[in-house]
Parts: structure tokens; sequence; C-alpha cells
DNA sequence: CCTACCGATCGGTAGG
DNA sequence: CCTACCGATCGGTAGG
């Protein structure tokens, strides 16, 4: 918050009273909440400026005011939902559960957290259009979640409890069909975020091939 | 006009000669092999048409020469992509394979086509940018290689091959993993695109969770 | 007369 | 936070 320097007796341009730096947060995330709906169904150039302003009944020019540009939106979209999904990830992780269980919640998680929360387009946002700096932090992020994924495909190969698959391929797979959600859901269908990520956990985790031992029909009996 | 003045009793105006439709044919090839490229780089609204002319050393006016519009162009991206898989859907059923096999085959072919002719991003497109009419058209296609892919795995659920996952979830996940392809692909990359397809069949249909016989490292002589 | 384009410019709209 | 604009660039089309 106020890093060093109190206000004292006389306002700073620079500092403005916490009610109104509350305010402008607020806006901004309505602002990138808007901007991400936008995104999701048009694309990054599919959409302008008045398009996000729009449903918030602002014109395009208002925007300027609490961001730079429209590249610094699409940047902060994407982080918002790394980071969303970094969190998942280490809270999943702290669980120290086994890396088949680890990896079906960590699926899970982050199904919901695309679906509910970023339209169901997080992590598939076209992040080429950003200048290099702001796509090199965004870059970096991505492959802090992508390492994370493969670590726990590591853990479980090194485990045994994985067949030995390249675990980059694995990675991509799965992101894959998880960034791919947003293209073909919507929220009247007849799968819930919860179902569609635990059927993903299933067929990553067991594929569809049915087991040898396991009977076509009848229940086993095995659990 | 002159309409109903014959130029003489040969020459149609509207039936070029065969040397000449044949010239024009392998033009919109190149054309729209310039697009793809383009639109798999940078999306359709991050393509102008003066990009998809330029690397064939033509004017972006050239281009309406031989396509209505940028749209059109979009669609024949579409619809060419479509029809290489639809092919590859068809040849592969026709040899009559199990299901497991066949689908095996599918994903590699797909991905194949998908990354050799398409780079990467072969039914990724945005046809949300199409108006309606071409829309349908291409939707109608996609839909029958989706019902194709859900079909193979109907079948394999009713024979007991496959476990009863939810034929369109699962295709959703195949089609998403193959269709990120274009995301992270680079030729320069470890992986040749028969390495990709036949890992993710792997995936797709063993899972990575390792078979409870099977032992952690050692071969079991099983294969 | 036709083909395969070109140089220039149209009306609109983008980000800023 | 809006109005009024800009430099540029967009998709598409004119005449030759």
């Amino acid at each position: 918050m106020s890093k060093e320097v109190r206000t004292g007796r006389r306002s700073e341009p620079r500092q403005p009273s916490p009610h109104v730096a509350r305010k402008r947060t607020l806006k901004r995330h309505l602002i990138l909440e808007s901007a991400v709906r936008a995104f999701a169904a048009r694309g990054f150039y599919g959409t302008s400026m008045d398009d996000i302003a729009e449903e918030l009944h602002l014109t395009r020019g208002s925007l300027y005011y609490y961001f730079r540009d429209k590249e610094e939106i699409l940047a902060l979209c994407h982080l918002a939902a790394l980071e969303a999904v970094l969190d998942a990830a280490e809270r999943v992780r702290g669980a120290c559960l086994p890396p088949d269980e680890t990896l079906r919640r960590l699926v899970v998680e982050h199904v919901r957290i695309q679906v509910d929360k970023f339209h169901g387009t997080a992590l598939a946002l076209e992040f080429d259009a950003l200048e290099p700096k702001a796509r090199a932090t965004v870059v970096a992020a991505r492959d802090r979640y992508e390492e994370t994924l493969r670590e726990i495909l590591a853990e479980g190969i090194a485990a045994g409890l994985f067949r030995p698959v390249d675990p980059k391929l694995a990675t991509f797979a799965i992101f894959g069909a998880i960034n791919w959600i947003g293209r073909w859901y919507r929220a009247s269908g007849p799968s819930s975020p919860e179902e569609i990520g635990t059927q993903f956990a299933e067929i990553f985790l067991d594929g569809l091939r049915a087991q040898p031992g396991a009977a076509p029909s009848g229940g086993s009996g095995q659990r």
C-alpha cells in the first residue's frame, strides 16, 4: 500500500486517496472482465476498444484512463488467468497427494477456473499480439504453469504410477483439451464445468480403452 | 449492353480455355496456402489482404480477381482442411478395423494433415467471422467430422472395447489437443508430426496411468 | 475482344 | 470520463 511518504498535509498527485484508488481498482476489474468476454468471443484483433467499453456504458476513450493501451488489457487478462491456475496448482500440490490424484484435482480446478472465471478462454488468447516485453512476462508465467504440470507427470512416471510418456507432449495434450473448451462450451449445454473436468481427468488418466480385466458392461465390483 | 448479339458461333465469354482455367485454379491454390499460413500465424482479423498477397508478389487488389472477399478465402481454408480430414476419416473407416485401431489411425492422420498441410491450425480458425450462410456450410462439414469421431467412440463403447465415457466430451478433448498443436508446434522442434500423433493416440487410448499389472520400469516382455 | 493484373483511391474504422 | 479529433491502415473497388 502506501509505500513510504505519508501524504502529509498536501495531497500529492501521485498518491490518490485510498477511497479513490479503490474505486479505480474496482473499475479496472470490471473493464478486464468485459475484455475477457469480448476477447473470448471474437479474439484480440476482432475486438474493438468500443466493444469493451460499450457494455460498461463507457466510451472508447475512457479506457485509456485506466489502461495504457489495448495490449495492456490483453496482457492483464492473461496474467489474471495464469495467476488463478498457478494458485490452484500450488494449492493442489500442497496437499501432497499421489501424482495421479494431484493431476486429477488440477485438471478439475483448471477447467473450473477456465470456464467460470474466464469464459473458457483463459490461456487461449493470442499473446503473439503483445509487444516483446509484455509477451515475455506472460510467457514466463505460462511456462511456470506448464512446468508444474510436467513435474507432476515426471513424478508420476518416476514413481511407476504413470507410463513413460513424453511429459511435454502429454502436457500439450492436456492443455489443448482444456484450452479448447472455450470454443464449444455453452453454459446452457448439458455438461457442467465439474463434469467436464472430471471426464477430462478420467480420459487423460485412464484413457478410452477398457481395462483388459474389466467386464464390458457389468460392474466387476472393484469399486 | 448488346446481350443478344452473339460474337459468332464460337468462343463463349463464360467458358475460358482449359489452359487458362487451370492456371487460375493453381493460382487460387497458392493464394489459399498463403492465407492459411497468415491466418495460422495472426488469426483472421490480424491478417490483412496485403499479408496474404505479399508473399506471392501480388498486390491486395489482385486477390479480388480470384476471390469475392476475405471471408470467402477464410471459408475455403476451412473447407479444404475439413475435406482433408473427412477424406482421411473415410479412408481409415473403410479399412474396417476395430474401433481402437481406427481411432489410433485417425488421430495420427489428422495430426499429420493438420501440421503438414495446414500449419497446425486447420480446424482452429475463427469461423465466427463468417457470414451466416458460409458459416453454416463450414459448421456442417465440421459437424460431419465430429460426428464421425463420435461414432467411432460409440462403436468402441458398444463393443466393450472403450469405457463408457461421454462421446461428446471425449471428442472435444481429442479435437482440442489436436487443434492446439498449432499453438506450440515448430518444425524445428524435437517431435515429428508422426511422433505427436502416435503419442496423442496412445494417451487417449490408454491414458497416463500405468496398467496395474505392468511392471513400473522393467519390460514385462509383453512385446 | 479477353486475361490478369496494377496504381490509386474509395468509404469506414482502428488505436490513441 | 466524454467529445473531437489525428495518423494509419483496413477491406474492397474504380478506371485503364
